[in-house]
DNA sequence: GAATATTTGTACGTATGTATC
DNA sequence: AGATACATACGTACAAATATT
């Protein structure tokens, strides 16, 4: 399988010799690689050896290629910090370390509450609900999309009073909610979802931490349920504890 | 390049096919998938173009291939909740959710201090450090891995400590820290590193979360920074607001 | 703008290695 | 030991997107 006979696959070694080019200096580093024809002379393997080496550092997201152009080094931009707290609004956080930031309205509907969210929201299962689909943007660049849940009673018209504002804090405080606040957040990381992936304009195997939680009005009733997908690449989540 | 001429790669529809597949009952749903031979006469394809297929669904975490025994559809369990807040200790943490938690050394070293971290310790650039690596476990199952640098002047048998004890407040205590407090956690997620999976036991392609984090003792002085990664799969993060 | 060359993406074929049954 | 099943590797061809002439 590999005449090197030490066990190791040459696809892993041909990756570790194309990450210590990359790797190789600040200044001096190339930003893109020789054709994968070339790569494969170099390393005297085939070229689809070359392409599986190329395959796993994409996925680790050093390489980026790009068809008929070339396969170009990544240089990832520094994240966006993104403060998590009882009170945390997108657009108010956002603006502190981005010039501009919008949400947009990219789904809405109803559904009947499944356990879960029934009982975050402290309702019977099967209740109504308003399902609302965002996509929040900072400076331009997709950050995240979420998706939030509200109990249809009490706020019928928090569809149309976001595609409004744009503003979960504005719908809610049109419907009365002055505050609110959230007491917990949960936080796993996925790949991201095909249709999350069209809408944050990412790669299809890009990362996403989710966070979802509850908020709550100002009697401590819920009144909210969302589960927020960030790329990864492009925040990072800071919790004061 | 695909004769469907609607521009969808083939292995994408196998992919899509195979997903429906394995995701079509609760109950009666397949355990493991037909050899790849029988996939692709299926599907009218090359084996290849089938293993492209499950390569992608593997990497989503919905399949796992062995070689030699077959592939088998991922059944994911539920994951450990692990809580977050200024006095998060592992062993206590998770012993609240699991039967058993243990944290083991894996490694340790001098190094100084890099800007990054010599700021998170209120140190100059340069400074002494010890630097350790745990591995931690609960209930058998590798949940993170964790980097952890101390002052190696106010720290200097820190290491034996928690070889000895296998708790880093323990090995804290053993240099007069009664007591101490974390004021905010960053979070972010990634691909996991190599050294890491053959410690977690996990795929070369899992995704971790990644928590850093600053100590604070008593007096508000930084004792320790750390940065931990928690296999995705297998953990939950829960921060408290 | 059109034709051509370059470069990555997909697909199939074939062979062999390695782990498991 | 033999059969089975996934992993790696090379070869070939063409498609699709981009760059160049």
């Amino acid at each position: 399988m590999d005449d090197t006979a030490d066990g190791i696959a040459r696809w892993r070694k041909v990756a570790d010799e194309i990450r210590a080019m990359i790797g190789a200096a600040g200044a001096g580093a190339p930003d893109r690689l020789p054709v994968e024809t070339e790569l494969a002379a170099r390393f005297g393997v085939n070229r689809h050896t070359v392409r599986r080496a190329i395959a796993a550092l994409a996925a680790e997201g050093l390489l980026r290629p790009e068809r008929g152009r070339g396969t170009f080094v990544e240089r990832r931009p520094d994240r966006i910090v993104y403060p998590v707290g009882a009170r945390t609004r997108f657009t108010e956080n956002i603006s502190q370390n981005a010039r501009q930031a919008a949400g947009r309205l990219i789904g809405s509907g109803r559904e009947s509450a499944d356990r879960h969210i029934a009982n975050q929201l402290q309702l019977a299962p099967g209740a109504a609900l308003v399902r609302l689909e965002s996509l929040n943007v900072a400076d331009g660049v997709p950050l995240s999309v979420g998706t939030s849940w509200f109990p249809a009673d009490r706020f019928p018209r928090i569809v149309a009073a976001y595609a409004e504002t744009g503003s979960i804090t504005k719908a809610l405080a049109a419907h009365g909610v002055a505050d609110y606040a959230r007491r917990s957040t949960r936080i796993t990381a996925e790949r991201v979802a095909h249709d999350d992936a069209e809408h944050l304009g990412c790669a299809s195997d890009a990362i996403v931490i989710v966070s979802e939680s509850a908020n709550y009005d100002a009697d401590g009733v819920p009144i909210q349920f969302s589960r927020s997908r960030f790329l990864a690449d492009r925040v990072e989540l800071v919790f004061d504890s």
